[in-house]
Order: structure tokens, then C-alpha cells, then sequence
DNA sequence: GGTAGATATGTCAAGAGTGACATAGTAGAA
DNA sequence: TTCTACTATGTCACTCTTGACATATCTACC
């Protein structure tokens, strides 16, 4: 089975939910992590289904359209659990502005240290959503957090992780743009600026 | 154009490589956040030639196959130089192990905690890999590593958010599996266990 | 001479993921 | 009434990526 298909059982294993729920959960705490287009949700749940790890049953609306509810079943519940203890499959990390940052010596400085400097500001606001987050979950769900059998322990700990990413993602960020502010203008430009 | 032809691109603007060259590196500082296999990575040369970025050389050895060495071309680095300073297009982050955890209320902790056991020490072998590298560069690079124009710095750059990464990846895993550890068991299996 | 392994270049089928297209029910505002 | 927006489900074409298949050169060893 696709990670995919794991990404939804796991949010199936929480609460039953329509392929539109899904959808938006999939912006949401495990979105951050695993992201899906409804494109890909549906097709996914109809082979999910097929192979019986989840049902659904249409449940009918008055003030909105019908909707399909999934739940999952005790062989995708089964499946599910075998899964989260394996060990991943190692997949490349990609990120882009670490690919732009190996050009950046061909750049203009100015430039490059506005570029940084924007991606700074937007993990630094990512981080400070999930610290938020993190405040409240700490709050209300106290108790809980010790307790790794329980799914709000679960939707903590990739609280943490995504705090952690974001971090560490707008630290580098302001490395790299007070790196290329403070550095002297190059030989050619220095003549013509120093005094 | 696609972004492995700007991490293509951008390899070939520090030297001229082969196919194969290229292929290796993809495994290497820059192989850390962008990579490909060699079967992408003909195929784009062979766009990148025909979009008039890059040019080739038959280059005939004695003791190996002959090769193509591959040079950027000018109308390549000025292509490269505007993407680099161009905000990135915003991708999802996709972490397999976050999606695990986010279904670990499910599993047996024990299997649970030695999971995220594994994969910290992992974590922590690449980071230490990572930090030799970095000596090393600090040792033998000096005075580059502060000169954002030389491809050093650049380097440099990409290997500084390389620890980042695994530093941050490494302390989830043991908050995680350190939490899983210290959980009292649940009520059902303490009472056989309790002396 | 055979054969294993690194070097070197390529193709192809299949899966994962995106963005656009398509349809339809319902609510509320203009 | 029309238009917009949200809910809800689906398909399709295209791109990116992987893994397998395919071929060939050269060295070193048995």
C-alpha cells in the first residue's frame, strides 16, 4: 500500500470521516507532514475500500450536499499498527532553498539576503502558529501528553517535530542572510566603495 | 524548467561533468536535499543541451568508456543566477516517521520505542558525518566560509543546514522515544507486571 | 579465457503527485 | 434571479521519480 493510504487510515483510525474531511485535514497537523489533493483522496479511499481496510456508508444532509463517511475496519486497523512500527523506507529529503542556497555564491548579495531573509520571517511565523498550537494542547490536554497510548499524545509529538523543523529551518534562514549582509563587498567593488 | 535541471545546472557551474559525474554527486553535499538516479538525470541533460543551457564533449579515455563532459553555458548561468534569488515554489514536507508517529498510540510501545531508537541513532551518525565534514572545511576553508560570493561558502551553506536537520530529526526521535519509554503501562497489562 | 566490478550511457513502464476540468447541492447576498 | 462561496465527489492529462532492463568499455583477478 502507498504511504498515501497510510496517511488516511491513520486519520481514520481517530474519527470516521468523509473523503472532503480528509481533504482538509490533510492542510491540518498531518498535513504539515503528508500532504494530499483530493485528486488523490478519493481515488485513493475507492482502493483503500477494495481492498477492505476501510467501508463507508452515504450519510445524508439537509443543509449540504450528501456525503460519503468512511470508517476503518479492524483488518485496516490491524494493517495500520504493523506499519507504524516498521522502519521507514529512507526517501530523499528535498528542499529547494537548500538547492538555491548551493548557487547562491553566483548571485547578487542584495538579493539573496532578501530572499532569505522573507523565508526567515515565513518559518518564524510557522513556528510561532504551531507554538500556539502547542500552548493550548498543553493546556487543555495536559494529562494526556505522558500518556503515548492515547492520539492526542500522537498529534503532540508531530506538534513537536514540525516546531522543531521550523526552528531549525528559520535559524539557517537568518545564517545565511546575516552571513551574505555582513560579508565585504568582492575586490572589484571594494576599490570603488571603501574610503 | 524543472528543479533538478537547476540543481544540474548548478553543479555545473562549480565544474564540467559527465553524466555519470553528475549522478554521483546527486548522492553528495548536494544529494542531501535534492537527488536523482541516473536514469533522470540523462534524459534532462539531454533537455538542458537542447534548451541550449549546457553543451557536451566527447572525452576519450584509455582506462575507462569515453565520456560527455557537460559545460554550462553562459545563457545556462544567467538562467541559473535569476532562479536562485527567486522565491521558492512552497512544497509540502513529507516525513514518513511523522506519519508513523501520528498512528503510534496504536503500537506496542516497546516496538514503538525502538523504532524511534533506531532512527535517532541514525540521525546521529549522519550528523556526525556531517560535523567531520564541517571541521574539515572550517580547517581547510577559513577564510572562504565568510566570502558569500566563492562556491565554498555555498558549500558551506548547504552543510551547515545539513546539521541543522539531523540535529533537530535526532532530538525528536529520542523526545519521542524517551516519552514512550517513561509512560507507566496501561491500566490492563501494570497489574501483571507491578512486583 | 572467464568473470566480477567499476565506469559510462541510455530506455521504459509504473506509481506518486499536481492542476485543471467537471458536476452538483445548498446558503446567503446582491 | 443571479452570482458567489462552500460543501462534496469525481476524472484526466501531465510531470516527476523510481526501479528494472539494456548495453558497452576497461581493469583486475582467477
Amino acid at each position: 500500500m502507498a504511504t498515501l493510504g497510510y496517511a488516511i487510515l491513520g486519520l481514520l483510525a481517530q474519527e470516521m470521516l468523509s473523503g472532503y474531511d480528509l481533504t482538509q485535514r490533510m492542510r491540518g497537523r498531518v498535513g504539515n507532514f503528508w500532504s494530499a489533493r483530493h485528486s488523490q483522496v478519493y481515488p485513493e479511499l475507492a482502493r483503500l475500500e477494495e481492498g477492505g481496510y476501510v467501508t463507508h456508508r452515504v450519510v445524508e444532509q439537509q443543509e449540504r450536499p450528501d456525503k460519503k463517511v468512511y470508517e476503518i475496519t479492524a483488518e485496516g486497523l490491524d494493517t495500520l499498527k504493523e506499519w507504524v512500527v516498521q522502519p521507514p523506507s529512507p526517501k530523499p529529503t528535498r528542499e529547494e532553498l537548500v538547492l538555491k542556497a548551493y548557487s547562491i555564491w553566483l548571485s547578487d548579495p542584495a538579493k539573496a539576503a532578501r530572499l532569505f531573509r522573507n523565508e526567515q520571517r515565513r518559518h518564524e511565523e510557522q513556528l510561532a502558529s504551531y507554538e500556539e498550537t502547542r500552548a493550548w494542547m498543553e493546556g487543555e490536554w495536559g494529562e494526556d501528553l505522558a500518556r503515548p497510548e492515547t492520539s492526542r499524545f500522537a498529534s503532540y509529538a508531530t506538534l513537536r517535530r514540525g516546531i522543531i523543523y521550523e526552528r531549525g529551518y528559520a535559524e539557517w534562514c537568518r545564517w545565511v542572510a546575516d552571513s551574505v549582509e555582513r560579508a565585504p563587498e568582492p575586490a572589484g567593488e571594494r576599490e570603488e566603495k571603501s574610503q
